[in-house]
DNA sequence: GACGTCGTTCAGTATTGTCTGAACATTCAG
DNA sequence: CTGAATGTTCAGACAATACTGAACGACGTC
């Protein structure tokens, strides 16, 4: 439970509110319930929550007749870190490309380097989901086992 | 050249040193060098090159009856890289199996999800090596040709 | 319609992290 | 041996960041 190091890029609080979030029962929590076995402030909840909501990892459901939301750990949000994770070599990729383009007046030789950075990483880039087809359809073969 | 946003974990220091590392002409550039070029104290540049050359992102060679060190930015920084992302998986697998360990005496309802997260973690960190392989394989043919 | 509850926002604050600049150790040249 | 140049280390300043707590608006309830 105290795995709330789980910051690669986020901040410690949607590390640890995340991380709650995988283990809690029931697994849907209102912020009221969050901030309380956290520790934390609502504000940080509502913030923290926000972001994680943007980036896929948390949803955010809400039941008629009641104005309170209910957070959950959705298994999709396993999806959305893959599909982070290789929007990273794209986004490498293309500072890449912007480094290459400032530099067209060079010399080759100064460029050959960053040239290889860029292969490498549309390389990886184009790779990644084809892994990630693969554990989905590995998954969902073993779900309907 | 002004791509020094690439600090992904890294300090905003090590982007732009690596930055320049990849564009820099020769390629081959002392600390001093790398100060004048980045407008940077000489004490930064120590401490971030030994984080760079810790991590393998850059090389440091001495020549000899010359006490200045010469940095650079080799090929085989790229294979630095795509291990230590690799290595993201594997510590998170850990994380996830320490979770598991931590909440062995709650209901198997709040550890399916933690459960899951651990698997897709085995999944990712047992695949990325052989598409790193690939890759390396690949690279190797165009290379002879 | 008034109150309690819930979510959001924002200023303030504490903490962390990053860079600078000086002091020190070490090496090579004269 | 002296002196210049290089690499390292460390304290301090500076900036960025994350969280708290209070104020505000909105919805549901009585």
């Amino acid at each position: 439970m105290g795995r709330f190091l789980a910051s690669l890029g986020m901040t410690p609080m949607a590390g640890r509110m995340w991380g709650w979030l995988l283990i809690c029962d029931p697994p849907e929590q209102t912020a009221s319930d969050i901030a309380a076995a956290l520790r934390a402030s609502r504000g940080a909840i509502s913030g923290t929550a926000r972001l994680l909501a943007t980036s896929g990892l948390i949803r955010r459901t809400t039941r008629a007749g009641d104005r309170r939301e209910y957070f959950s750990a959705p298994p999709e949000a396993l999806d959305a870190m893959l599909g982070s994770a290789a929007a990273i070599y794209r986004q490498m990729r293309q500072i890449a490309e912007r480094g290459l383009a400032a530099t067209a007046d060079r010399p080759p030789r100064a460029r050959a380097r960053l040239q290889e950075f860029r292969d490498v990483m549309a390389f990886v880039e184009q790779e990644v989901p084809a892994v990630i087809g693969r554990f989905l359809k590995d998954r969902n073969r073993r779900g309907q086992a």
